[in-house]
RNA sequence: GGGGGUGUGGUGGAGUAGUCAAUCACAACAGACUGUAAAUCUGUCGGCCGAACGGCCUUCGUAGGUGCAAAUCCUACCGCCCCCA
């Protein structure tokens, strides 16, 4: 019914929703029903060995079978692919990279518009699944990210320093930025120094309009929407069963392999919370029924939900977005869209 | 039965005569977001009016009392807690 089809751009299906609310089921329906391949946009899905707490979707054991059928040869962990399919089909941006290094929007957005290359290379539809909202904007909305890694030794220096100390010095350095920035924000007080100490000149004003970022692709943009009350109970459901599946194994073998409390804090959720609740419990208490009763299960499902409402906070603001509550209403507008 | 303590907003918990609609934390609600984004940060949070300065009303277990003035002092009652019997 819309006619506003761009034929020069390349069709891109993005699906989106906060955390449980199903899009990896989706994507993979559609993946399947349109001739897709998957992208991930999950920040915390890129990492390996962090699957249970990230509802990764399963990786296809078959693929593995295939690759050391031959048993003479121990190959049982040669799966030099590294190509990650689940439901037989391909997922991009999972298992990327080591929880121990850092990862950032920038490394996402280069990485992604490869897979979308590659992807439409081979005559099939990208199909960008996530939560991540800024890393799916960064990459599908042409965010133009300054050239200027991060660059540790500055930000521990800086880390020492007020807010209020940082802001008076980017006001200084970059009145324009200092104009547009959470003043409180010290994280991104110091991001922005950084670019200017890296740079030396402020930087140019940038499109900060959510609205005015042009795409170079042609966009579907789908929502996975559900009533809050409904969406608080799949979260949970979902957490009891990710214990059940072995989530505090995985946080034990996260920090086992030197991920570092430090680092598991930083990624929030159930490793924050789990990896907390370890450091202060005796081993033999470390079960999911123990955990259960503590106050960390308590602050940890509240946390969920707090984030699903941030993710929503995101997604509300882009208009373009197709909300739907079933598969049906999705594989619609995907036929009309294609 | 005797002695002591305590009762505060959705919760925990400050306040112990005026500057108190009441610090703070949590929860709740809303929001921001250009290289840590599951992170980080902000606002609101008794009711009503107001864009705002602000104004009005109802609150600190209940009922009385003393004060110009009470969540704060006194008395009684009710509830909870502790100690001695």
């Amino acid at each position: 019914m819309k006619e506003k089809r761009n034929q020069n751009k390349p069709q891109v299906i993005v699906i989106v929703g906060p955390t449980a609310s199903g899009k990896s089921n989706l994507g993979i329906l559609l993946a399947r029903k349109f001739n897709g391949e998957i992208i991930s946009a999950d920040s915390r899905q890129v990492y390996k060995g962090m699957d249970i707490g990230t509802g990764k979707v399963p990786k296809d054991k078959n693929q593995r079978l295939y690759l050391s059928h031959d048993r003479s040869i121990n190959t049982t962990f040669k799966n030099r692919t590294n190509k990650y399919f689940s439901e037989g089909i391909r997922h991009y941006l999972l298992d990327i990279a080591s929880p121990k290094q850092n990862f950032t929007v920038d490394r996402y957005k280069k990485l992604g518009e490869k897979a979308i290359q590659t992807i439409l290379n081979k005559n099939k539809i990208p199909i960008i699944v996530g939560g991540t909202g800024f890393y799916i904007d960064a990459l599908v909305r042409n965010l133009n990210l300054p050239e200027v890694p991060p660059n540790k030794k500055l930000r521990k220096e800086l880390e020492k320093k007020t807010v209020e100390e940082l802001f008076a010095k980017l006001k200084k350095l970059d009145p324009t930025r200092a104009k547009t920035i959470d003043s409180h924000n010290k994280r991104r007080l110091i991001r922005a120094l950084e670019i200017i100490s890296a740079i030396g000149t402020p930087i140019p004003v940038l499109n900060t309009k959510y609205e005015k970022l042009n795409s170079k692709y042609s966009l579907l943009w789908l929502g996975v929407k559900w009533p809050q009350k409904k969406l608080a109970e799949r979260i949970k459901l979902r957490l009891d069963s990710r214990l059940e599946d072995g989530m505090i194994k995985e946080v034990q073998k996260l920090i086992k392999s030197g991920a570092g409390y430090h680092r598991l804090f930083n990624f929030g959720l159930e490793y924050r919370q789990i990896s907390l609740w370890l450091k202060i419990t005796k081993p033999k208490l470390q079960t999911p029924k123990e955990f259960k009763k503590t106050e960390y299960y308590q602050k940890l499902l509240r946390e969920i939900i707090k984030y699903s409402k941030r993710q929503m906070t995101w997604f509300k603001r882009n208009k373009e977005i197709n909300w739907v509550d079933s598969s049906n209403q999705a594989i619609k507008s995907t036929q009309n869209f294609l």
